[in-house]
DNA sequence: CTAAGGACCTGTCGGC
DNA sequence: TGCCGACAGGTCCTTA
């Protein structure tokens, strides 16, 4: 379900409702997420003052005098409010009841999100490697050449790898290299320098202007206000085979990459 | 080191 | 109406 930008807008719905605000019960209904949730994370949490509320590529940190939450919400993950008593559906595996009379709900039907608890969040096994943000400076078309010489992966699977840069994920891969005319063919390795300046300025536009908007609801995705996101009526391409490029009016196309769906125009992408 | 494929799960949708 | 396969916003792990 979420990419960066719809991971966010969960981030800024959930951020002044739980700031300040203390932990007073963690209850835990299912462990069994991508990883088992540690036993022994409801008593560490317990009375715990939550500090503040970032973001590192798709993983929530919730920082408490306990230690980070660390949250990632997987392909169907989210996070929202309610208030105390409200009746957990099946698929809610996580609540955090807070002193204000509310509760942190995280719900999953497909669990392959995941909760883990850290003192170190950004030295933790699942974070230490990760790339830049695509938003931040040091990530630019030079950055994306130097990275990629020598590589024979698709230009499309490239940019996916969180090892290369994060929170770039399927729908808006092929959003980015729409705008930056791009075919997800292309060999990340024998693509030239300045294409990838034209690469770079287009993620970080495509991602800005998504997060803007609220992210992008295709199916299940609501904010932590619980408003769906409005970028799908920006996108030009994805899940929009068959239908015109409204830039030069050919017929969009889909084919497998990686095992994901890749949509672009044959037209526009060389 | 890189690249490719499988694995983990549940829900929904289209076709027969 | 009911069943069955295909597919879905992620990413780690194993194998070659």
């Amino acid at each position: 379900m979420p990419e960066l930008p719809e991971v966010e807008t969960s981030r800024r719905g959930i951020e002044p409702w739980i700031l300040h605000t203390t932990i007073t019960k963690v209850v835990v209904r299912d462990r069994r997420l991508r990883w088992p949730v540690a036993e022994g994370v409801e008593r560490r949490l317990k009375g715990r003052e939550v500090e503040s509320v970032d973001r590192r590529a798709k993983y929530l940190l919730i920082r408490t005098s306990g230690g980070t939450i660390i949250l990632h919400l997987g392909m169907t993950g989210s996070v929202f409010l309610v208030d105390q008593g409200a009746a957990a559906g099946i698929h809610d595996h996580l609540d955090f009841e807070l002193d204000s009379g509310k509760i942190l709900r995280f719900r999953d039907p497909r669990r392959f999100g995941s909760f883990h608890l850290s003192r170190k969040p950004l030295a933790h096994p699942l974070l230490a490697k990760l790339g830049p943000e695509p938003l931040d400076d040091e990530f630019d078309g030079d950055y994306l050449w130097r990275r990629s010489r020598g590589r024979k992966v698709s230009i499309k699977q490239f940019i996916m790898n969180a090892q290369v840069v994060v929170g770039v994920g399927n729908i808006y891969a092929s959003e980015s290299l729409f705008l930056a005319g791009i075919n997800p063919k292309r060999a990340a390795g024998r693509t030239a320098r300045h294409r990838y300046d034209a690469l770079a300025d287009a993620i970080k536009d495509i991602l800005s202007r998504a997060i803007k908007a609220g992210g992008t609801t295709l199916r299940d995705f609501y904010g932590g206000d619980g408003e769906p996101g409005y970028f799908k009526q920006q996108l030009e391409v994805y899940d929009r085979e068959g239908e015109h490029c409204r830039c030069c009016n050919t017929v969009i196309k889909a084919f497998v990459q990686g095992q994901r769906s890749t949509y672009y125009c044959k037209s526009c992408q060389t």
